[in-house]
DNA sequence: GCGGATTTAGAATATTTATTCCATTTCAAC
DNA sequence: GTTGAAATGGAATAAATATTCTAAATCCGC
């Protein structure tokens, strides 16, 4: 009859109300669970897009623990059982875009190769690709970069074919941001290298197939002891080892093109960053 | 006895196998379902997205008919019962938030300013002009647009300042779908505008404010008689009384700097479609 | 290695949910 | 209007699913 066994699991804590109190109620228990229950933790937590559309049985088996335990998980976390800690993910679900996908759906039954269908796919991609920016954004870097820019007098801004179009979008924004910045085009073929001066900071983007100019350009300012930093596809890309700051963008394309949307966003993001760094 | 009465519905239709099926099937069969299956049908096509997270009892009450209107439903899609449908939807079920949003609030906590947050916002702002574009796509006159630039012999692509990385991409597009395209960009202060021959195409990329050149150029293509199409972002623009098609593109922005996501997907897919219309 | 407390597994039960069935209604052809 | 066929609603039943309970196993401080 005395409280003193009274422990965290006893406090009528009250349930999460929604996906992110969720998040962080699961964060505060999962170290001092005992096994099984970590398990069901753990499993939970990389799968919490699941619950919405399984379940007791299903999701203990992929914990791989008896359903009687996924129970005593569910009531740990402060809800009365599996059906109502379900019911939060079932609700929560779909919440910004009512009629969002059906609409993508209905632009896509105009027809494979409709214009409206080829909409609907460039869409997806691009949203994919936002998507998986946001998880996959490395901030450590992305700050780093942000630094190296705004201590340069100018900044050199290189990305040909399909990078193009995002390095006259950074050159534009530099503009607006009063960063003094200059765009290498190789129109006429002029080579504008002589341009790189002491003090400049290079950024380079370019994705597989890379470009060749590109990555000439990165070496040659390295070479010389700028700072340069790449934005690329992934961190084995070529120009890597002419960098000394790497930002990734993971990009979805459709068909042949990349939709650039994320590269574009992450961009914007620098260009501002380094504008306001600099006063 | 007689086989004389087998109507469609008796017959042993294979259940759809995927979400596409699903989808054709509900619409060869809507228009021939008497009056509450049709609620069901019409329900269901409006809401698919929640077959996977609700019960029998849940729909039939969304779409006001009887659960067991709802059964008969399934089944005349082919499935067994309204189980087997729902096993399609959960296994197809993947919600846009994995961690997508706790992710993003995670950047934004980076502090107001930062390069994290900022990136935050932007891939906020191209989400959801990528969401918006999807609601608001007009596909009549999409499916001109393209129909005035694929009977050109030459398209003209222009648009500058923060317009200008579109027509760039615009171009490289139509390069690599062998569609003949030249980008006037006003280097050196050249006027292209010779160019324009007759059995070419103009499109003009703008957005307020709307920039000079772009909106003459247009205006001089019109006057010769050339088809002008406009990709700009209402239909007041300044650049629409000189366009025989206009393709709008609402366009969120954060700051002062638009995403451009739903710019590009639109302008991917012009060309793409312009390209293969030819081909 | 012993004793008390905690954790666990799985069987038993309660609840929810899907499905079937049939009496009644609606519809359309004659 | 009458008749037969199709459609409907709701109650009855079957199946799936969640939840609880308890005996056995495990853990931990001594």
């Amino acid at each position: 009859m005395t409280d003193e066994t009274t422990a965290i699991s006893d406090l009528p804590q009250p349930a999460p109300a929604t996906v992110d109190e969720f998040r962080s109620r699961l964060a505060e228990v999962i170290d001092d669970l005992p096994r099984r229950l970590r398990q069901c933790a753990e499993y939970i937590a990389t799968n919490t897009d699941r619950i919405a559309v399984s379940t007791v049985a299903e999701l203990a088996a992929g914990a791989d623990v008896p359903p009687s335990a996924l129970m005593r998980f569910c009531q740990i976390l402060g809800f009365t059982g599996f059906s109502e800690m379900q019911r939060l993910f079932r609700e929560a679900y779909s919440p910004g875009w009512p009629d969002y996908s059906t609409r993508l759906k209905n632009l896509k039954d105009q027809g494979a190769g409709s214009p409206a269908a080829l909409l609907a796919e460039f869409i997806e991609a691009g949203r994919l690709s936002l998507e998986a920016l946001a998880k996959s954004a490395d901030e450590v870097a992305l700050t780093q970069a942000v630094a190296l820019l705004a201590g340069a007098q100018t900044v050199h801004v290189v990305g040909l074919r399909r990078a193009f179009p995002v390095a006259t979008y950074l050159v534009y924004v530099f503009e607006k941001m009063a960063v003094s910045a200059m765009l290498h085009d190789s129109v006429g073929r002029l080579d504008h290298r002589f341009a790189l001066r002491p003090g400049d900071a290079v950024i380079a983007i370019t994705f597989a197939p890379y470009s060749e100019e590109t990555i000439a350009l990165a070496q040659d300012a390295k070479a010389r002891g700028l700072p340069v930093v790449a934005l690329t596809d992934t961190l084995t890309s070529p120009i890597v080892r002419y960098s000394d700051a790497v930002v990734t963008v993971p990009e979805v394309d459709f068909g042949a093109f990349r939709s650039l949307s994320a590269t574009i966003a992450m961009a914007i993001s620098l260009a501002v960053a380094v504008g306001s760094a600099r006063g």
